[in-house]
DNA sequence: TCTGGGGTCCTAGGACCC
DNA sequence: TCTGGGGTCCTAGGACCC
């Protein structure tokens, strides 16, 4: 039997552990421009702040409403989260963290009622780190997802589903009139892996419900849909496809993007900024003890901006050797947006993706053909880039920098708008929370 | 005026192989 | 006159996730 764990208002319930004042009041936690709404209260999904929805659009119900808004503390999020995993963890024999705020557990093997356990987990969660869960069980990790929807929702909105699935729901335990109520009051949307386009396609076939889902034939969904919704609905039947994922394999790519705080019209601008992600970006992958086979760099204008001529573009560039030295990065990058950036064009964001990922120092020798071996700093953990990271680590990050990002690492003047943010009260000693006494 | 930042997987089509 | 077929690999784009 697997488990769903999920923080409910991940981002918004990290902020009221710390300030309390604003449990029961509508909030939202903004993008990194405090461009756009990413997390939101209940309270502020009962407003109808939709998520991604521009702040401009919503911002006048800071007044009307007393909407509160908030910039995105991402350390803060992600300590929290390193919290509340650890702690479930210890619940079930493995864990796969899915993403900040969530982790499918595998019961396996594990005797008790499931329930009891599940509310065990929740209440020591809250108690510990202040965070509210919700929690869904189920056979297959779809049905798990679903019932953790289940656990929510009847929680939030008392009609749609049986209040006695609050907080936490086991469809795994149900019977078959319980599982077929849930079943018909979900809609085909609700389901992981059913996304916008492919719910709107299933609705215009007539099918809206999960139940309608799983009356429909299963060869037809998969010649007219694909495999992926095959699965799905496999899944949702109660036969596993997919399994718990206790050990990732390493990431194949990762990525630095940014939408600006100001548009972007000259190449130099250009450059000292793709320059800053490249850097960002190259110290991600030296966390992970990675190197990059390829560089992919991407600059393009606000689509939102309808007046505004358009230019989009980008370009891979591979590497000769595996790399992870920022300087060679940030140089490919430099590289990249000298052939994109064109002049007249306001470049509203841009990102450095590093492609082809592979464990540092995993070299082919058949590469030294080329007699780049000493002019291939990537190779190895680099002695320079190791104190690098160790002085940006002690004194901030773009203290120490490669020269071309450094007006930006000065100025900041494209770091973005974050007028909101809160402390980091767990991670930053000068920002700890103070106690009136 | 102002519109997120990450990731993964699947598919189709082209290049290339024998 | 008539010009193969099957396999693999790569890439771009689309769909999904949070």
């Amino acid at each position: 039997m697997f488990a769903l764990v999920d923080v409910n208002n991940m981002y918004v319930s990290c902020e009221r552990v710390f300030r309390p004042s604003l449990i029961g009041k509508p909030v939202v936690v903004l993008s990194n421009n405090d461009g756009a709404c990413i997390a939101r209260s209940n309270e502020a999904k009962d407003l109808g702040v939709q998520m991604a929805q521009p702040w401009f659009e919503v911002r006048h119900l800071e007044r009307e409403a007393g909407l509160l808004a908030l910039s995105a503390n991402f350390e803060l999020y992600g300590d929290m989260s390193t919290r509340m995993m650890t702690l479930v963890a210890q619940y079930a024999p493995r864990q796969e963290v899915y993403s900040i705020d969530e982790s499918f557990l595998d019961f396996e093997g594990v005797s008790g009622d499931l329930v009891e356990i599940g509310r065990d987990m929740r209440a020591k969660v809250l108690l510990w780190t202040g965070l509210p869960t919700s929690v869904g069980f189920g056979p297959t990790k779809t049905l798990a997802k679903l019932a953790n929807h289940v656990a929510k929702m009847a929680d939030r909105r008392p009609g749609r589903y049986d209040a006695r699935h609050a907080q936490v729901c086991h469809l795994g335990a149900a019977d078959r009139a319980t599982r077929d109520a849930v079943f018909a009051a979900s809609e085909v949307g609700d389901v992981w892996g059913i996304g916008r386009r492919m719910s709107a396609r299933l609705n215009a076939g007539g099918i809206h419900t999960v139940q309608d889902l799983l009356r429909a034939d299963i060869a037809t969904l998969r010649a007219q849909f694909s495999v992926v919704l095959e699965k799905t609905v496999l899944e949702l039947r109660g036969t596993p496809c997919l399994d718990v994922d206790h050990a990732p394999a390493a990431q194949q790519q990762m990525m630095c993007s940014r939408s600006f705080g100001a548009p972007v019209t000259t190449l130099a601008e250009m450059v000292e900024v793709v320059s800053q992600f490249a850097t960002r970006v190259t110290e991600k992958a030296r966390q992970q003890q990675a190197a990059a086979g390829a560089v992919h760099v991407f600059i393009t204008t606000s689509p939102h901006r309808r007046h505004d001529r358009q230019h989009s573009q980008s370009l891979t560039l591979p590497l000769v050797r595996a790399s992870a030295d920022t300087r060679v990065i940030v140089a490919m990058a430099v590289r990249a947006v000298q052939q994109m950036v064109r002049p007249g064009f306001h470049y509203a964001k841009a990102g450095v993706m590093l492609l082809d990922l592979r464990p540092q120092g995993q070299q082919q020798a058949e590469l030294d053909l080329f007699g780049t071996a000493e002019a291939a700093p990537g190779a190895g953990p680099s002695r320079l880039m190791a104190a690098m990271d160790t002085l940006n680590q002690r004194f901030g990050r773009g203290a120490v920098t490669v020269a071309s990002a450094q007006h930006q690492a000065r100025h900041g003047q494209h770091a973005g708008r974050q007028q909101r943010r809160s402390p980091r009260s767990t991670t930053r000693l000068a920002e700890i929370v103070t106690a009136r006494a």
